[in-house]
RNA sequence: GCCCGGAUAGCUCAGUUGGUAGAGCAGAGGAUUGAAAAUCCUCGUGUCGGUGGUUCGAUUCCGCCUCCGGGCA
């Protein structure tokens, strides 16, 4: 549904647009207990923005809410996917896009709970239109890549597309591969997708910056494309990182208590997965697979695992730390639910 | 008690035929458009165990001491 230019940018538009509240934060910070005392307050239902916990049985090391808990609060966008399959930024945009209407529908506020910082931005942003992934290509796209070297898959994207080549490291193989994958699909330079295959579109003039890239790399910000709904952005992270490697490694012991070493094991008897799989690189389950195959004793997997947990954590705060429009919260201070009541609260009478 | 190895970055270790040192991991910062819990980029001063000696100069060679392995008694 697309809208007259101009329109959208109107700063208090008539349109109301339904509410929907973001609770963001690295792993291990407390997000789930927090989405379910607003529950228990709020007429909301969550929504799980979570690339790992859409896995069925990737339990313990996806920290996925118990059964119980989901008995209490319902999570949607969880077990949705087997671990053999992938999941991707676009699938999930469609599938959180749908619940969120279904929810509104239902006269009730979805609550998007995860640490997936890229289907946040997805969803916030849109993503700009592009083929989807092509199994077949890629595997013909790597194995030039293996006989003539990942140099030569990158002198092609520089002839192709040398804004795109600009943007793209040479060492970074998956996102080169992304690139080149979508040029030959189209027969466009991927830059020009990004930057919403619109040149005519009146927020740059001329072309004299050219060399300003980042004018290709904003995502596709289109009104027509963003999310319309009026979102409350919570944010959570304890105050001292130090504070949050001790929550990390506590949770990662609880879960070698729980069983994540036979849940990873039944994952391998399986047969038909492998550690190069996106389910099996997940933080965590790398480790325990590794182990298994006996690169390494409990001791060592255990550390391997608490430090690209810390990691994936670290990576989260750097999407967070530039955010636009977060409210952040503390992990450990008692009044976070208070606090976020009131934050939604406000935002509802501002609307 | 004696003999042989070790002792260098938070950890595991390399190295300097004598001119005060560098990898991997960890850590920090950053990027991020259908794999994103992925992938990638940047960042390396540390009494080279202590102490005396030889030397213009010792982390490096020699003596002694401390600690840790292993062996012999």
């Amino acid at each position: 549904m697309a809208k007259v230019k101009g329109m959208a940018s109107d700063p208090d538009g008539e349109e109301t647009r339904p509410p929907a509240i973001f609770l963001m934060g690295p792993t291990a910070s407390g997000k789930t207990d927090l989405a379910m005392q607003l529950c228990e307050r709020l007429p909301c239902d969550i929504i799980s923005v979570d690339s790992a916990m859409v896995y069925r049985g990737m339990d313990i090391g996806t920290a996925k809410p118990s059964p119980e808990e989901q008995a209490r609060a319902p999570h949607r966008l969880i077990d949705i996917c087997d671990p053999a399959a992938t999941y991707s930024a676009a699938d999930f945009c469609r599938d959180a896009r749908r619940e969120m209407a279904s929810i509104t529908t239902a006269g009730r506020i979805p609550l998007l709970v995860g640490g997936t910082m890229m289907y946040f931005k997805s969803l916030l942003n849109g993503l700009s239109d592009m083929p989807a992934a092509d199994p077949a290509l890629r595997r013909e796209l790597e194995v030039v890549a293996a006989e003539q070297g990942w140099r030569a898959l990158y002198e092609e994207l520089k002839r192709l597309d040398p804004v795109a080549a600009e943007l793209i490291h040479p060492n970074n193989h998956q996102r080169l591969l992304r690139a080149v994958e979508v040029i030959r699909l189209r027969g466009v330079p991927v830059s020009e997708l990004w930057r919403g295959g619109n040149p005519a579109s009146g927020d740059v003039q001329g072309t004299k910056d050219i060399k300003d890239y980042s004018y290709f790399t904003r995502w596709q910000a289109d009104e027509s494309d963003s999310l319309p709904y009026t979102v409350t952005q919570l944010a959570m992270a304890p105050l001292e990182r130090s504070l949050l490697h001790e929550r990390i490694r506590l949770r990662f012991s609880q879960m070698l208590v729980q069983g994540f070493v036979s849940e990873v094991r039944g994952l391998m008897s399986r047969g038909d997965l492998h550690d190069d799989m996106p389910s099996m690189r997940c933080v965590g389950y790398r480790q325990v697979w590794s182990h298994l195959e006996g690169t390494c004793d409990v001791d060592e997997m255990f550390e391997n695992g608490v430090a690209a947990t810390r990691q994936l954590a670290k990576r989260q705060l750097t999407w967070l730390r530039k955010w636009r429009n977060l409210h952040w919260l503390e992990s450990d201070s008692s009044q976070n639910l208070t606090v976020a009541l009131k934050i939604i609260g406000l935002h509802a009478t501002l609307k």
